[in-house]
DNA sequence: CATATTATCTGACTTAAGTCAGGTAATTGC
DNA sequence: GCAATTACCTGACTTAAGTCAGATAATATG
């Protein structure tokens, strides 16, 4: 059989370095070297800090250094020193860099948009890849604190209902079950976490603090997208971490039997299966562990 | 929303350009630059001539020269001209040029495994990738005539009966079913038509003919990857066109109510629906159409 | 058979990318 | 306050890739 697993993958390879010629030169395209539009590029991003353009692109500092100074001389970006530190130096865009990086901007989307139109289902084609996109940058996958109100929290909260929703025999409303109050997952009383994949938020878990020894972990979820890189419980172990962080000694959660993936989780994790401990509607099953 | 199609698909693109830079990388890991790994590559795989390397890897004739001399002097290839046409010339890998490919193979295949392996279910990733990829290179799908024995058209058919079986609410036994003799799916008296991507069969379409002015248009099937590509469409076309050539008159197929995107397929491209014309347990809905 | 065409090669270039060894000025640590 | 460190810059290099104008020899065409 030629079709097995490993000749899949390398015709994906093939198919991704042949294509992605042809999306590079789209850069080129606008008359520019690869190099300057991929420094233009993150500081129209908004990053203006060099040393960080220079580590995210991996470039040496001698070539960084000429990079900006070509762009300095076309008038795409200035350079000040920095407030703080005079060694260091920012970088922003001029006007016409400006209305220059509108244009990078413009033709990736129309190429993006170009490619979706043509597929007959471009949600399927999303799905796969973000599939894929999500398992190249697994290593890159970074968990931030943010506040369970901020945009990326509540697009991963209104996924996490959905599929609740799906799932359940009986469906899910938000309103029926006990809905922690924000502040409950903020500093110093718990937590809220998102899982960033380059800009993307593929999972959250909430950690719901009550200023005593016990809190609760609330609304694990983990974006299809990003299955099977071990994302749960990483998730799970970072919440722990800042729970004994601060001072908790107890932590509980309640789960359904409809989630047998996350129960098989909190099993293999040192959780200890306990009686209910609240009168929540959809939860049948409760955990509990010792920090 | 930040998460809008575009941007998952420029995710995507930066994910792609991030990783496969790295992959490229493993190229240069032979100490040989990724210009003369390509053509060794490509001589590898059995490409001889070299007017036909330089188009697929769109090389100036002048650094393809340069390139050769290179792969020469390392003595891992050496070139004679043709038999035909001397001008010609024809590249093959000597034996040191062989083990030095087979390093390259075993690379590939091994980081394949490995980026596989990594992922909680490989199957999944796989799939997204063949989506992925059968999109990218959507121009590139070739359709290519092979006897209905040929390993590439089994594979097609297996999963078709496969899909079939479980489409089906009673599922399907191939041996049910009227199945064609193979030589009615060859020439003069018909066709096998394989949807080639990359060397993955993504697709067929049998044109079983019986020497006379009708013939029928069995096993359409197009993979799940390849769905959304215009495929179907195709390959019904191409089919059509063989008929035409083969004197064929009038074009009939059977299909089945479980399958409402082959009807409307059939629908929508000048077929008419007509009683049923034969006693197959498995279809019942006819079609016809005059060439 | 003379001429045009074709396939490949060679030499002389250019551009992009990257490396490396210092150099300068600002900041940090003791 | 002085030495070490840090951030960035400059100049001198290398390598990879690619372009382009002929040169050469074989083949096709009238």
């Amino acid at each position: 059989m030629t079709h097995d697993p490993i000749s899949r993958v390398r015709r994906f390879n093939r198919a991704v370095t042949a294509e992605v010629g042809a999306l590079d030169t789209s850069f080129l395209g606008r008359g520019r070297p690869l190099g300057a539009a991929r420094v233009l590029n993150a500081i129209g991003q908004g990053q203006s800090e060099i040393a960080v353009i220079r580590d995210y692109l991996s470039l040496d500092s001698g070539l960084m250094s000429r990079l900006l100074r070509g762009l300095e001389d076309e008038g795409l970006i200035e350079t000040v020193p920095d407030q703080q530190d005079a060694r260091r130096r920012v970088a922003r865009l001029t006007d016409t860099g400006r209305s220059e990086f509108q244009e990078y901007e413009a033709l990736s989307n129309a190429q993006a948009q170009t490619f979706l139109a043509r597929h007959g289902s471009p949600e399927d084609l999303l799905r796969a890849m973000d599939i894929v996109a999500s398992s190249l940058r697994r290593d890159h996958i970074v968990l931030e604190e943010k506040d369970p109100r901020h945009e990326d929290a509540l697009y991963c909260l209104g996924e996490y209902y959905g599929e609740l929703a799906r799932r359940f025999d009986n469906g899910f409303d938000v309103s029926l079950s006990r809905d922690p109050d924000a502040k409950d997952m903020i500093r110093q009383r718990g937590v809220f976490l998102v899982a960033m994949s380059d800009g993307l938020p593929v999972g959250c878990v909430g950690l719901k603090g009550s200023g005593g020894d016990i809190a609760e972990i609330k609304r694990l979820w983990v974006a299809p997208s990003a299955r099977g890189l071990g994302l749960a419980k990483r998730l799970m172990t970072s919440a722990e971490t800042i729970a004994r962080d601060l001072t908790i000694k107890i932590l509980r959660l309640d789960t359904n039997s409809a989630l047998p993936e996350a129960k098989q989780l909190y099993r293999g994790t040192g959780w200890t299966e306990i009686d209910r401990f609240n009168d929540d509607p959809y939860p049948d099953a409760f955990f509990e562990k010792r920090l």
